[in-house]
DNA sequence: CTGAAAGCGCTTACAG
DNA sequence: CTGAAAGCGCTTACAG
C-alpha cells in the first residue's frame, strides 16, 4: 500500500499515537515534535488509508443519492446543489439510479449498509410508506421530494399541490377554460403525480370548470409530446395545458409548435420544474421554480442529525419553497424587433 | 456496528474462516456446514463491513468520475452511461466537479489516494498534458472526452477536429457562405475547443470561404445568447453559426429567434453533443451525435485494466464514434399542417 | 474441508 | 505532552 503511520513515525522517531495527534489536528503537542512529525508526513507524502479509518470510526465520509435518472435535468440540477452542500460537512456522494423501479429502490434501501454510507438521501418513486417504515436497515434515511408523507423517515419537498394550484389559477386567470392536466399516473405509491393533481382540481373546482386529465408513465420529452398530440386530436383541444413537470411541457410544446400552432395564442403550456431548457425554449416556458438549493440544503442538514444521532426526534416533514414564474409559454412574448 | 463474521460463527458452531468462505462463496465447503452457516447469516441478517474488506484487500469497490458540472445535459447524459457501466464491474461512482477549475482539478487528481477509490475518470479542461505527467499520485487514472494527447494517462475521446469538419462541410454543402464558430477560448490547456475551430478551419480552407470565430468562456446557454447578439449586430451577419456545443447553439437560436428571425431560413444553427434538448426544440437541432455510451463504455474498461493492472501497457488514446446528425435547424422543417 | 493466527492502518482509552 | 497496546472486521497464507 502506501506509507503508514508507522512508516512515518519511524522516520520521525516518535510514535505512532504521536503522529496520529499531528494529522488530526490534536491540539497538545509541543512545537519541536510537530516539526518532527510534519517534516516526516511531507517527505513521506503521507495520506491517511481512509478504509483503515473508517473502519476504526465506523464512519465512511460518504452519503448516497438515489435518484430516479440522472439525466433528468430537475435531477442532474438537484444533484448538483446535494453534492456542493454534503461538500460542506466534508460527504463525498455516490450517485444511484433507480430508474424508477420498485426493485431497485428496495435494493437501495436495504443495501445501504452494504454500500457502508453513512447516510442515504433517496428521492423515492414507487415504494410506498408502509414498506419504509418495515425497513430493517437502520442506516440514516431523508427522503427528497416526492410524497410520502408521515412516512418513517424526514421528508422534504416543496408544497406540491399548492405549486399546481397556483400554476392551474395563472391559466385561469388568463382567462383560459378547457385547461388539461398532462401527467397524471397510475400506480405510484409515492409520485407527487396524486398531489400535483389535486391541486389542479381544486383550482379547476373553485371556479367551475371541466378536467381534462392525461396520464402517462414517465415524465419525460417523448411522453409529453405524444400526450400532446393525443389532446390535440380531441374534438375540443384544449386552450392550456398544465404539465406536471418541464420536459413534459417541452415535448407538449414541440408537438404544439410542429402542428403549427401557435403557444401560447392557440394553447397555452407550464411546467413545474424551473429546469434551464425552459429559460430558452421559443417560447420560453411559464413554470414553478422549487427552491432545488434549499432543497438539497434541509436534505443534507437532517442527514447531518440524524448521522450525528444525538435527537432521536420523530421524522419531521419539511416544505421547502417555490414560486411561479410567468413566462411567454401563457402570458406571450414581449414586443421584438421581428 | 453491526454482527461481525464472529457473532455468526459463533451462532453456527463454526470458524471465521468458514463463514468468510460462505460469503464469498468458496467452492469447497461441505454441504452440512454450508447450511449450518447460511442459517446463522440471515438468522442474524449479516452485511460485511466493506471497510473491513476494502483495508484487508486495498480495494474499496468505487471509482470517482469527477466532471466539470453535473447540470450540463451532456455531463448529466455521459455520467449515466458511466454509472451503468460501473455498475457492470461492481462499482459505485462517487460524483466530483470540478466547475472546469485548475485548482479543483489539480486537488482531485492529486487527491485520489485519500478519497480510496480505486480509480478515478477525469473530464479535464484546465489541468495540461505535462501537469498530468508530472503527477505523483499512481490511483488508476483515465481521460475521458477532452483533448491532452500523448498525455500519461489512457484517454478517450471522440475525433474532435474531424467532427467540426463534418459540421462545417455539411453547412457549406447546403449554401451557407457566411459561416461562423462560436465557441473558442482562450486560455484551456486541455478544452477541445482548439481542435473543433481546427476542423471548423479546415472546412472553410477547402473551399475557400473566411472565417469567423467567436470567443466564449463557459459552454452554456447564456453565452450563446449573448455571443449570437454580437453576431447579429454586425455590419454584416452569418447566414449559419457552428456553434461547439448544443447548449452554446439552443442560446443561441433564443436569440435569432427572439430577434423575430428565421432558423435556418436567415440563419442555420449547429451544435455538437446531441443532448435530449435539441431533439425537441423548434426548430429542432442538427447536432454532431458523440457515441456517449460508448465513450463511457471504453473509460471504464481501460480503467479496469488499469486498476488489475496485469499488463502495463503504455497510455493509449481511444477514438469513440460519432455521426451527424441533420435537423431542422440547419435544413428546414418538414411541411407541417399549419 | 476446516481452524487458529496474523495483520491491513487506523484511533482510542489508558498510563505515565 | 507522549507512548504501548488493544481492537475495529475482514481475508489470507499456513497447517492439518
Amino acid at each position: 500500500m502506501g506509507t503508514s503511520l508507522r512508516d512515518v513515525a519511524r522516520l520521525a522517531g516518535v510514535s505512532v499515537k504521536t503522529v496520529s495527534n499531528v494529522v488530526n489536528g490534536y491540539a497538545h503537542v509541543s512545537p519541536a515534535t510537530r516539526a518532527k512529525v510534519e517534516g516526516a508526513l511531507s517527505q513521506l507524502d503521507y495520506r491517511p488509508n481512509l478504509s483503515a479509518r473508517n473502519l476504526r470510526q465506523g464512519r465512511t465520509g460518504m452519503i448516497a443519492l438515489a435518484l430516479p435518472e440522472l439525466d433528468a435535468p430537475y435531477f442532474a440540477e438537484l444533484s448538483r446543489f446535494v453534492i456542493d452542500a454534503a461538500a460542506e460537512h466534508r460527504w463525498l456522494v455516490i450517485i444511484e439510479q433507480t430508474g424508477g423501479s420498485l426493485e431497485r429502490e428496495r435494493r437501495i434501501l436495504d443495501g445501504v449498509r452494504d454500500h457502508q454510507v453513512d447516510g442515504l438521501i433517496l428521492s423515492p418513486v414507487a415504494v410506498g410508506a408502509e414498506e419504509l417504515a418495515a425497513r430493517t436497515d437502520d442506516t440514516a434515511l431523508v427522503l427528497l421530494g416526492e410524497r410520502i408523507y408521515d412516512g418513517p423517515a424526514d421528508h422534504v419537498a416543496i408544497d406540491n399541490v399548492r405549486a399546481a394550484r397556483d400554476v392551474t389559477e395563472h391559466l385561469i386567470g388568463l382567462g383560459r377554460r378547457r385547461i388539461a392536466a398532462l401527467g397524471a399516473q397510475d400506480d405510484t405509491a409515492s409520485g407527487t403525480a396524486p398531489l400535483r393533481l389535486a391541486g389542479y382540481r381544486q383550482a379547476l373546482a373553485a371556479h367551475g370548470l371541466p378536467e381534462t386529465i392525461v396520464k402517462v408513465d414517465r415524465y419525460q420529452r417523448a411522453e409529453g409530446a405524444a400526450a400532446m398530440a393525443g389532446l390535440l386530436a380531441a374534438a375540443e383541444p384544449p386552450d392550456a395545458v398544465f404539465c406536471f413537470n418541464d420536459l413534459l411541457a417541452l415535448g407538449a410544446m414541440r408537438t404544439v409548435l410542429a402542428a403549427g400552432l401557435r403557444v401560447p395564442e392557440d394553447v397555452a403550456l407550464a411546467g413545474l420544474d424551473d429546469i434551464e431548457d425552459g429559460r430558452y425554449s421559443t417560447p420560453t416556458l411559464t413554470t414553478i421554480a422549487p427552491d432545488k438549493n434549499q432543497l438539497a440544503r434541509i436534505a443534507v442538514a437532517l442527514l447531518k442529525q440524524r448521522i450525528d444521532g444525538s435527537t432521536a426526534r420523530p421524522p419531521e416533514e419539511f416544505t421547502a419553497g417555490h414560486r411561479l414564474i410567468p413566462r411567454e409559454s401563457t402570458v406571450g412574448r414581449a414586443p421584438s424587433g421581428g
